[in-house]
DNA sequence: CTGAAAGCGCTAACAT
DNA sequence: ATGTTAGCGCTTTCAG
């Protein structure tokens, strides 16, 4: 029998010939002098291989550069090892979750794929058909609103593989939900401004359909009610959590006759924009009205005020979540439930007593 | 011969019996009672079935959930028609090319997964044998600094697909890069501040191996000196494209003897901590000293004072970018070069006349 | 310790 | 118009 000994050149001339195509497993084997099979113990890691051919084999994918066919690999394992998240838009608010998402999954040796629905529905739901045809283990959705559509496709797909839905109280049993107490923080918020003095408060909203925001009004029309305040309709302004409608609920507040002494934004980007509204009116914050946000993002600590916000627990959601989901992709914990994460008032510049 | 009539019933029962593991194209074809040739043909809307067996096989596919396994079907047909996109970090800033890379792959029949590097290199080079691995078609690389890994993994990999690299240029000719002209951008700061009559400019700089951050602080010395202005040590600032590092420089610069009149920021947020900084020690923007910054983030129009920036077009540069790989991967245009794209110098309220 | 053969789920010639 | 067969690149019995 010869042993092959193999030089750089050859594999080099070798690598040329083919190169139109990518490297396969076959030419690892030829340029070995071994079988596929003995490749593929080396590749993954696999005893009964004596030193000396894994040392060649090894040489081989090294110089050569071969990458193994994941598809292929995956097709016959089963096992893609990877998880998709499925992200509205991209946006710095996902990224501290999706970065401890990241982090726990690939601690457990599984990767991350993110697809971004571009806050379009149609391709929401085509994202999840994509990830599930791609065999992913396991789907997280940083959800915002939950349609007809959403529930057909989940409902389906959660037959096969883990679904667990952030942000939203999934309405079936099918999959597990993961969620910021917008409720309890908003009630902190209002309490914040009471407990101030203030008695005529004022509300943005989100989106209509955005559950979050939904909570938030909610929770902020019970505590004016427990506190036997008003609740004006003048005063209960509608918003889409961007600046610009943040701005215009400023402007439409300066106008009023019986002004509001406090205004309690959605989120922090329409806080903004109501207080440089303010501003623009000489109206200034927090000496003539008082302004709170919500989510605690980056600028409401550096923005001149200071926002008084809710901060939510971004890092420690996303990796309750991930370790919720890696539970259920390895089979323990398989019934669906709700957490629910509170967060934490943030008292700053932007409120103060009447 | 017997012709199938299936009743719903009949499909349900089928499903749950074999429920554990998801379908494939051998039960549809089971169900339909016909070859899995036929429902290929069906899946792929190819013709030669007669519309009565079409319908059932739909019906079925419909009716059951049933989705392909896109692994066998891609490792087959060695289309994966799939991109990847490597992020240096979930931010705002990319999302517009982001999202107009998706739109001009989503025309022509492509799916985009990101892959998320968090600020982390052996990452980033993980997620490009990641999604080689799993034979996406191109990848762009949104970059911050290339290293010698990164040279060595995409010199092989673009080998056997197209990569672009976005915001540096990419130093050997394997791989297109896509820039924008920050050196230009920089230069039309520093052209605006000079001719406000700003003599004493400082500069707040990226990090220090930031392709980007280099380039403005090239811009930065050159116009200086073509105009006859002196360097000063101390007005060179380092920081790090964060709200904090800013917030320290304006407050080094506030300590100074001599301050400068104008202080130019490597970026938005490091313009909006100089502001800060400088308004805590009683100086006030533009009124005192003129600030600028670059990018033209959301907030760079809503902080008071309004921020003059550099806008870049990124979504322009998305399309541009997702056409040059389009056009790489259909196999025209296959030499590699650099495109740049310009800023544009938008002036608002930070900066004045001294 | 190594290789031959079967097969993952699908598509693509090539029959019929 | 439909089915049969081969095979994509890999892993996994099962022999030797």
């Amino acid at each position: 029998m010869i042993k092959k000994i193999i030089d750089y050149n050859t594999i080099l001339s070798y690598v040329k010939k083919n190169m139109e195509k990518p490297m396969n497993i076959k030419d690892v084997a030829k340029l070995a002098g071994v079988s596929i099979t003995t490749v593929s113990r080396v590749m993954n890691n696999r005893p009964g291989v004596v030193p000396e051919v894994k040392d060649r084999i090894e040489r081989i994918i090294r110089e050569t550069g071969y990458r193994p066919n994941l598809l292929a690999r995956e097709l016959i394992t089963k096992k893609t090892k990877t998880i998709g998240i499925i992200l509205p838009a991209m946006h710095n608010y996902y990224s501290e979750r999706v970065d401890a998402i990241t982090e726990v999954f690939k601690q457990n040796g599984f990767s991350v794929m993110l697809a971004n629905s571009r806050n379009n529905l149609t391709e929401e739901i085509d994202n999840f058909h994509l990830l599930y045809e791609k065999q992913v283990n396991g789907i997280i959705l940083l959800a915002t609103s939950i349609k007809e559509e959403h529930i057909k496709t989940i409902d389906r797909i959660s037959q096969n593989i883990p679904i667990i839905v952030m942000d939203i109280k999934y309405p079936s049993e099918t999959v597990t939900s993961f969620l910021h107490n917008n409720y309890g923080g908003a009630e902190d918020i209002v309490r914040h401004l009471i407990s101030l003095g203030h008695k005529k408060i004022a509300f943005v909203s989100g989106p209509a359909d955005d559950f979050a925001s939904k909570d938030r009004f909610l929770a902020y029309r019970n505590m004016l009610n427990q506190n036997s305040l008003e609740i004006r309709e003048e005063y209960c302004l509608p918003g889409d959590y961007k600046y610009e409608t943040g701005f215009k609920a400023g402007m439409e507040i300066a106008a009023l006759k019986d002004k509001p002494t406090a205004v309690f934004a959605a989120n922090d980007l329409m806080a903004i924009g109501v207080i440089n509204a303010l501003h623009k009116n000489k109206i200034s914050v927090p000496q003539d009205i008082s302004v709170a946000g919500y989510d605690d993002i980056a600028s409401a600590g550096y923005f001149i005020p200071s926002i008084t916000t809710i901060r939510q627990h971004q890092h420690q959601a996303g990796e309750m979540t991930a370790k919720i989901l890696l539970d259920k992709i390895q089979g323990k914990n398989t019934d669906n439930y709700e957490t629910m994460l509170s967060g934490e008032l943030i008292v700053r510049e932007s409120t103060r007593k009447i």
